[in-house]
DNA sequence: AGCGTCAAGTTCCATTTGGAACTAAATCGG
DNA sequence: CCGATTTAGTTCCAAATGGAACTTGACGCT
């Protein structure tokens, strides 16, 4: 109940490595935390999205919910705020100012939704496409790196895993 | 460069059933993104993060920043805040004043650290240790939930490559 | 059709957040 | 061992956040 199933491995010389190049409270929280897989995901999550982040607010002026529904219209175009909060995670008023930033900045544009007048079906602009088109190498470079030390099975394996946990999502309590 | 390794896999059932139950946009950003580790390491860590920290919240009246502290500091007596500062990723003033609310609620106490007078070493008051002990097995109830879909050799198989990410994740680039 | 409930998006406002400046202590360089 | 730089933690305050109420439209149900 106090340490994650990989703690009791063999002590290899590149975890002692990597162990020396991290916070004690970290090293805890990775190997002896009976949570071991939020905190991992969150690590991991948080190394990628942390300089990401960053860099589209220094380089674009955009912050976290502006970027997050830009490049979900990049992704779909034609999605509606509707699925943005409900891919998210945000709450819905913090992506109507984002939705509301990226019209005045002219890197989305709008129309009502024919099939229900409610909403508004979202598309990115030229200049908003330029945008998602220069973010994406730099993202998908970063995230290769990232993979950069598994093989390629085990890239695969990986990729596997992540789809087989998130296909069993809808079955996992919503409340604790 | 358009869709992630496993979109293009056979289209079983199950996969199915999972893609009718979720947002089309989730889908997409599952399936038809890129950047497929960082959605998928963001999403299960969400569906971790969200109901515990509304439970903990409710039940203990405790917000995230705080219940990160008192976590940390149960997982290892005598940290002091800098260390939960790096192992969180949360700015170092919402930390202190985490600290200072659970200083008041005497969940958590502090002493002057004698080998560094800047610095305080935290420990969990009986009462801390109480939430902290009661927390901690529905959350690993929560997780142990998360991992049923995967059979214990593949739970065995993600731990390892979280493991490895983790290992690797000193030789990351910090910035983009 | 008419009424009650629900949903998309916006607005309001109290609370939280986090960058930057600050204090006090440690560490480094000569 | 003294000044210059760094670090732990706190404080300040402008800005972001997010719950709740609101508006307008959709969708039951009878």
């Amino acid at each position: 109940m106090r340490r994650s199933p990989t703690s009791l491995s063999r002590v290899d010389p590149e975890r002692e490595t990597a162990l020396a190049g991290l916070d004690p409270l970290t090293v805890t929280k990775l190997w002896d935390n009976p949570c071991w897989l939020s905190f991992r995901l969150n690590f991991v999550a948080f190394r990628f999205n942390d300089p990401v982040y960053r860099w589209i607010e220094t380089r674009y002026g955009l912050v976290r919910p502006e970027f997050v529904a830009l490049y979900a219209v990049g992704l779909r175009e034609g999605v509606a705020a509707k699925n943005i909060v409900a891919s998210s995670g945000l709450p819905k008023n913090t992506l109507s100012r984002a939705v509301q930033k990226l019209l005045q900045r002219r890197l989305l544009r709008r129309e009502a939704d024919p099939t229900d007048l409610r909403s508004y079906v979202l598309h990115l602009t030229a200049a908003g496409r330029e945008i998602f088109d220069e973010t994406m190498p730099p993202m998908v470079k970063h995230q290769t790196a990232m993979l950069a030390g598994l093989s390629d099975d085990e890239q695969q394996q990986l990729c596997a895993l992540m789809d087989k946990l998130v296909i069993a999502s809808p079955d996992w309590p919503q409340e604790l």
